[in-house]
DNA sequence: CCGATCTGTAATATTTATCATTGTAGTATA
DNA sequence: TATACTACAATGATAAATATTACAGATCGG
């Protein structure tokens, strides 16, 4: 799985706990672990679908724009990660009939996982997330 | 997702089709487009697992040890890619409650996540990738 | 208006993961 | 005993993920 995804919901749950004032992307790294540039790259997305607010200059950086239950982890699998779950065939031997047809056989089998591990992942919310997290 | 998956149930499905013959790793990897070693790698994991049986020497290769209807992708999924799915959290910050946290509850999401594909994958076996395959 | 502090983004470098290749030993067959 | 295979380890090449650097543009507070 790719890891933006994790970032992703990293840096949300971490908005989720700064509800009142602009976190950066300096500070969401240090969190993180990873170099500011690449959160940057991943709220960028985020922002992009209306789940974050941005804003630049001194005092900027990141904010929560929506409600932390209308945020799911199949909202933010999409959004970062859509398709991840697709094995990548290599270039098989159109000669040979499992070679010429294996790839698009996958290709709906995995359409049909992708969509099932939707509905797992629907359920849960940054909330959700939030409250595990605080369990600990 | 792992390619070892698809590398398996590329080379299931063509043991499927060679029933009375055994298949070289040669054969097979032309048709999968991979190094013959790949594939010699990925089918001991399924010969020790009972899938199939090898045989060295002349005449020798590889051939299905089951019926076709009783290996399911999620049976190959767990030799071939378990824990797949989870994401790989870079070291974060243990002195951040989320950076502390994150990497535990995201696994306990993701082994959810992991069961209920199982119940996805488990409805197709072999047998009925290769009627899909022959439906092309 | 100027300097400091941010985001936004592209370009490049570095690290890591994946995969191919080579080599060698062992087994079966004829 | 020569040939055709698997088995497996070790090394090399390639591709993908990630970090780093660099710079333009926005915002704020003197």
């Amino acid at each position: 799985m790719n890891s933006d995804f994790t970032l992703a919901i990293h840096s949300l749950t971490l908005l989720a706990l700064q509800p009142d004032r602009m976190s950066t992307s300096e500070y969401i790294a240090e969190s993180a672990g990873v170099h500011p540039v690449r959160i940057r790259k991943v709220l960028s997305l985020l922002k992009k679908h209306g789940f974050i607010k941005s804003k630049e200059g001194t005092g900027g950086g990141f904010i929560f724009a929506l409600e932390l239950s209308e945020v799911s982890l199949w909202d933010i699998y999409k959004i970062t990660s859509e398709g991840a779950l697709q094995p990548k065939c290599p270039e098989s031997n159109e000669q040979c009939i499992v070679g010429a047809n294996m790839q698009s056989v996958l290709f709906t089998i995995f359409l049909g996982a992708e969509n099932h591990l939707g509905e797992y992942l629907k359920d849960y919310t940054i909330k959700e997330v939030v409250s595990l997290i605080n369990q600990k």
